[in-house]
DNA sequence: AAAAAATTAGGTATTAATACTGATTTTTTT
DNA sequence: AAAAAAATCAGTATTAATACCTAATTTTTT
């Protein structure tokens, strides 16, 4: 069997230890090198090949993000595991537009650890409990948030039917044919609408309407 | 100690007991009464006043969905568990709407079911993990998708400077004046997006520059 | 039944957007 | 340096949207 070959990407050496360390008795993965920075783990993927990048995304020079975008461009094959030790959501965005194939917090397990190289070394995507639970909380929050600023503003069934239709990028003729009224009576809705929600372009309408999910 | 009352509604009579036979030894807990319908579990809710439902989502004459809508429109103070058997996206959204307190898989575990009652009873949401890898799943579908379409898109700087000025629901002179353009460049802009995206209306296009996160 | 709210839509003038075509100037790539 | 791509904007006609105002139905609430 051939083993899963990983390079670890971090600015602290005892960091790179200690993982290279909790896998060195795993048998279906070898830890093949060790870089200390972007710039140096983009050299040593394209000289060593590897299956896996663990990779750290604050380091001097280049960062992980940076040299994930990189590596990414260059349709280097190798499947890059994101390290992260904040609970921010905005890596986790990141890393997904970046092309990485996982995301990880760096206080898991080192089960966790190998269920992960071994899930994107099979070309798959990782993303670990915590990831999971930072992005149904967002969403929570997000929904008490639009929750909040509907509050204050009851829209009427015609509105609301309205405001799905411009959320979908209909124009208002379009609307009124669909709703079967007349393009003045969707205006206006349109017009009560912008007053209801102190809104002055219709441009931002459809981004109030697509953004509360209408 | 005051015991978490517990209203259980679904239309068998079978998962009904079975429930209610699992919560039976728990002593926090105490199913006061089962509802078979969406209608009865609103009257039930009114007389006996529960701390938490227990609510399946398909009944006959009203829905667990239709019956979470009215009982969050009346304002009754009871924290509300959706209990679903499909993992369909749209049903957690929906919950999520219409004020539902947590969502639950029905092939959880009793220990999960109770962690969800307690959670739920002291104000909080609760989502299980199946839910949560749900979500995630499906962030990570969408993100495929979002690439897929732009991969054969490639937009320039300008293009994407204007995207970002339609996502944030600018009309064209005010795009024009941000970027110290001509309006009609603005126009000559949009016409190109149009085109590269085959996209008919401007609406259309403010859509997609949301969605795309522009 | 009466009152209030919602839905409908017309008139008119103004402003904005779109569809074309064409053309100049930068910037980037080869 | 040459070629290609990107960014700029003008003219003109057409279409769409907006800002006003007003007001008749229909539905819902009291």
């Amino acid at each position: 069997m051939q083993k899963i070959t990983v390079l670890i990407v971090d600015d602290h050496l005892l960091v790179r230890s200690g993982i290279r360390s909790l896998l060195k008795d795993i048998d279906e993965i070898n830890v093949i090198d060790e870089a200390e920075n972007g710039l140096e783990a983009i050299e040593k993927t394209v000289k060593l090949n590897p299956d896996v990048i663990l990779m750290d995304i604050s380091m001097p020079d280049m960062s992980g993000l940076d040299a994930t975008a990189e590596i990414k461009k260059r349709s280097l094959p190798v499947n890059i595991l994101i390290l992260t030790m904040h609970e921010n959501e905005e890596y986790i965005y990141s890393a997904l537009k970046l092309g990485a194939s996982g995301i990880l917090h760096k206080n898991i397990s080192k089960e966790e650890l190998i269920l992960a190289i071994k899930t994107v070394a099979s070309g798959k995507r990782y993303f670990g409990l915590s990831i999971s639970q930072i992005v149904i909380e967002n969403l929570i929050k997000k929904f008490d948030e639009s929750m909040d600023s509907k509050a204050d503003t009851a829209f009427t069934k015609r509105e609301k039917e309205v405001l799905h239709l411009i959320a979908e990028g209909h124009p208002n003729h379009e609307i009124a044919v669909s709703l079967g009224i007349s393009s003045r009576t969707v205006d206006s809705h349109k017009t009560n609408l912008m007053q209801k929600l102190n809104i002055k372009s219709s441009a931002a309408l459809t981004k109030y309407a697509i953004k509360n999910g209408f």
